[in-house]
DNA sequence: TAAGGGAGACCGACCGGTCTGTCTCCCTCC
DNA sequence: GGAGGGAGACAGACCGGTCGGTCTCCCTTA
């Protein structure tokens, strides 16, 4: 791995257990083992880092969830793997964010404190928001959710309820509590489906 | 107001938008209008400011989310009030918590940072969580919630729904998405209530 | 006039960022 | 093939500014 790989994921999980603000350089060029002539050689401020690892943390985003979405046919099932790919494959990552998701802890630090990359992250929840959307929008057009099902009230459920779970599991590092949640979730999907 | 309590309140404000590493002394002693010897002259470090803010916040919580409680008989009321509450009468408080509910901002930029202070904020949510349970306990006792609900599950959802509804509202202040957030999970309670 | 609350100079540590110097590698030219 | 040299990678001293915290001294008030 190349040393600017190196400080992207140093940064990630520096970022995810510490925050943007709350990590220092310093620390970065520590855990890459490095120096700030190293560090400044690829990345032109600690800004321009951030946006590198946000680009980075959203791939990884991508591959722990959407993963095996695009073998499934009806769009409930599509968003029942998602919640379980979230639970498991990707909140219990780490790895990647030992401090929960990244996203999460950035956007809560970042929030009226610094627009600009506030804004960025912004971006990501609202295309998660936007999926939910569309998917429940398919269901209900398909007959597979019930027609008096109200949308935009379920996306917000579930939206809300997922970052919601990742804020408490990042708090109190229950595994079972995470599992409570996220099945609430999926049970609450349940009941919105028309039975065969 | 004397000029602790004026100190108090301007770093509550101050901690909800900007979190505590990320608020300064200086800027807190430009919010209140005094100096390094205003500030040392009341309180002992910037940990201590952090406890009575904490205090402080607490009080404002139970006044804005208990009142009118303790004119309800039956427990799911108790809950949905306690929720309609949270929603118009908290979350909405911009005056005391300009950037959002501090506990949630706090929380998640002390987690895997400052163990001490974030283990006093886990005790209100923990309060929180274990006042939701003991209701939903109550409602069922009562035969007002269905014998099959699982308190575990509901108060998981509830729990991390009021969380996540409150990051989502400080991320994007929208009031329609907080208002249907918080109306889906009224709504959820409903449904597991037997009917008259 | 005695007391104490508050002002603000000051401290060492650390922040993000700059800059110079060194070391290594590879391309060029004889 | 071997010498020369330029480019890029990295080390680390250094910069001005800000951090939390201490200390002295003055000014108000009773």
């Amino acid at each position: 791995m190349s040393l600017k790989e190196t400080i992207i994921h140093e940064s990630l999980k520096l970022f995810s257990l510490k925050g943007f603000i709350g990590t220092s350089i310093q620390d970065i060029l520590e855990a890459a083992n490095t120096s700030k002539g190293g560090f400044y050689n690829h990345f032109s401020s600690k800004e321009a880092l951030f946006f590198q690892v946000i680009d980075e943390a959203r791939k990884i985003w991508r591959e722990k969830n959407l993963k095996g979405l695009d073998k499934i046919e009806t769009p409930t099932e599509i968003i029942k793997r998602l919640l379980k790919n979230y639970k498991d494959r990707y909140l219990k990552d780490a790895h990647n964010f030992p401090g929960g998701c990244v996203f999460i802890s950035l956007a809560a630090e970042l929030n009226d404190q610094n627009p600009r990359l506030s804004r960025e992250l912004e971006k990501g929840f609202v295309g998660l928001k936007g999926m939910l959307r569309r998917l429940l929008e398919q269901g209900k057009a398909s007959g597979e959710l019930d027609k008096a099902v109200n949308t935009d009230v379920v996306t917000e459920i579930l939206f809300s309820g997922m970052l919601g779970a990742s804020l408490v599991y990042g708090v109190n590092k229950s595994k079972t509590s995470l599992d409570r949640s996220i099945n609430a979730l999926i049970q609450y999907l349940n009941q919105l489906t028309v039975p065969d």
